[in-house]
DNA sequence: ACGCCGTTGGCAGGTTGTTGCCGATTGCCG
DNA sequence: CGGCAATCGGCAACAACCTGCCAACGGCGT
C-alpha cells in the first residue's frame, strides 16, 4: 500500500491518499503543530468541508492566532457565493488569515511550514485523491511557485472593493445571459448602453475566471448564479 | 383557500396547489380514469419523480396500456442525459408512450382527456405551483397549443438518429467549451476543420435549446455534463 | 466655480462565433 | 464501375462579441 504518516516524517516521499476523510486522518497533527500553513483553493467546499469539521479546525483554534501564518490564495468566484463570501470574512477576522484573490488557474494546494505539500489530484466522484509531499526539493519547487502566485494576487480587500458593485447588477446580467438573450436587447432592458453592459459581462467573466461565455455560464451555473 | 377537488369536478375553475404531492393527491383519480394524457416536460424529474412513485404510475399499469393514449413532449436536452434517454425507452416501450422532441420553449403541462389542463406555475424552491384548469374554455386553448406543439415536433426516433453520432463527440466538444479553448484550438485538437467543429457546437446547441453559448454552458452544466 | 475623478456610452477596429454554399471525399449500393 | 447519399471542410458574408480610446456627464472636495 502507500506510505504510512510515519514514512513522510522521516524519508523525504510522497504518500497517495484518497477521499478527503482519509487525507484529514493523515495530517490533523501536522496542522496542529503547523506555524506557517498556504493554501490555495478555486472553493470553499474542497477544504473547508473536511477539515474545519474534523480536528484541524479545533487544533487551529486551541491555540493563540498569532502564531500561525495562514496564508490563502482562492478564484475570483467565491466573492460572488454570498456564503463563500461570508465564510470568508470569518477564517480572515477569527483566524487572521490573510486572503488574496487571483485570476489564474491554480491547483488546489497546501503547504505546511514550507516542509510538506498537499496537492489535490483529479475531482473524482466522491473519492478525491491527494498527494502528501515531503520530498525537501518538491516542497521547495512548489513553494516557490505559490510565493510567486501569492505575489501576483491582489489582496481580497482590493479585489473585493473592486467588483463591488458588480455584485450588484451580476444577478440581472447573469439571467439575462441565462435566457440567451443578445447584449443588444439586454442592453435596453437594463437602461444601459451595449458598451456598458459589455463591460458588465467582461468584469463578470473575469470574476468567474472564463475565458468564452461558454465557461462563463458553466461556471456561473456550478456557483448555482443562474 | 383554494378549491377542493369536489369543486374541480363539478364547476369550471382554476385550483392552485402548491408542491408536488398535494398534485398528486388531487389528481391520482383523474389519471386512473384517463384515456388520453398528454404531457409537457422540459426534464424528467418534473413529472415523473412524484407521479411514478405514487398511484399514478399504479393506475396506470393496473389497465391495458393500449386503452389510454400517452402524449409527451420534450425539449431535446433529455437526449443527452443516459438515464433520461433510458427512462425515455421505457415509457415508450413498456406503457407504449408516443414521444416527441420540440426545441421551442414549452411550460410544463399536462392535458387528460382533453377535459383537464394541469399547468406547473414557477419552479420556486421546493414547493412548486400548480394550476389545475377545468374550465372548458381554457382547456380547449391549451389542448389547440399542445397539439400545435405536437404536430410540429419530431418524432423521439427521428430525432435521436439525428443526433446518434452527435453523442459521441459531445463530451469531447463539451469540455473543450468548458475549458475556454478556442474554436480554432479545439478543431486542431479533435482533428476537425474549423467549419466541422462549429457544425458540432450548433448541432450541441440546439439540442441544449441554446441560443448562446453562454446558455449552452448553463444547460451543459445543469445536465452535468461537464 | 473650478478642477478632479470615476462612470458612462458612442465609435472604431479587431476577434470570435454562425451560417449558407459548394466542391471534395468517403462509403455504400445497384 | 457509376451513381447516390452523407459528411467534411474551405470560403465568404454576416452577426455577435471584445476592447481601446475618448468625449461627455455627474458627483465631490477645495
Amino acid at each position: 500500500m502507500t506510505n504510512t504518516v510515519g514514512t513522510i516524517r522521516t524519508g523525504g516521499t510522497v504518500a497517495v491518499v484518497r477521499g478527503e476523510e482519509e487525507l484529514v486522518r493523515r495530517t490533523s497533527h501536522l496542522f496542529a503543530a503547523a506555524t506557517d500553513i498556504a493554501c490555495a483553493a478555486i472553493d470553499l467546499r474542497t477544504w473547508s468541508a473536511a477539515r474545519t469539521e474534523s480536528g484541524i479546525r479545533a487544533a487551529l483554534c486551541g491555540r493563540d492566532g498569532a502564531e500561525v501564518r495562514l496564508r490563502k490564495v482562492y478564484r475570483p468566484n467565491v466573492l460572488l457565493d454570498p456564503v463563500s463570501a461570508a465564510h470568508l470574512r470569518e477564517i480572515r477576522d477569527v483566524r487572521g488569515a490573510q486572503i488574496r484573490i487571483t485570476p489564474d488557474e491554480i491547483n488546489e494546494t497546501i503547504l505546511i511550514d514550507r516542509r510538506v505539500a498537499i496537492l489535490a489530484g483529479d475531482p473524482r466522484l466522491g473519492e478525491r485523491s491527494f498527494s502528501i509531499v515531503t520530498q525537501p526539493e518538491v516542497v521547495q519547487g512548489v513553494t516557490s511557485l505559490f510565493d510567486a502566485a501569492w505575489r501576483s494576487a491582489t489582496t481580497v480587500e482590493a479585489y473585493d472593493a473592486r467588483i463591488a458593485e458588480l455584485r450588484d447588477i451580476a444577478p440581472q446580467v447573469l439571467d439575462l445571459l441565462g435566457r440567451g438573450v443578445k447584449d443588444e436587447a439586454a442592453a435596453r432592458t437594463l437602461g444601459l448602453g451595449v458598451r456598458t453592459y459589455r463591460r458588465r459581462v467582461a468584469e463578470l467573466m473575469e470574476a468567474l475566471g472564463a475565458a468564452s461565455r461558454f465557461q462563463a455560464g458553466v461556471r456561473a451555473r456550478e456557483l448555482g448564479l443562474v
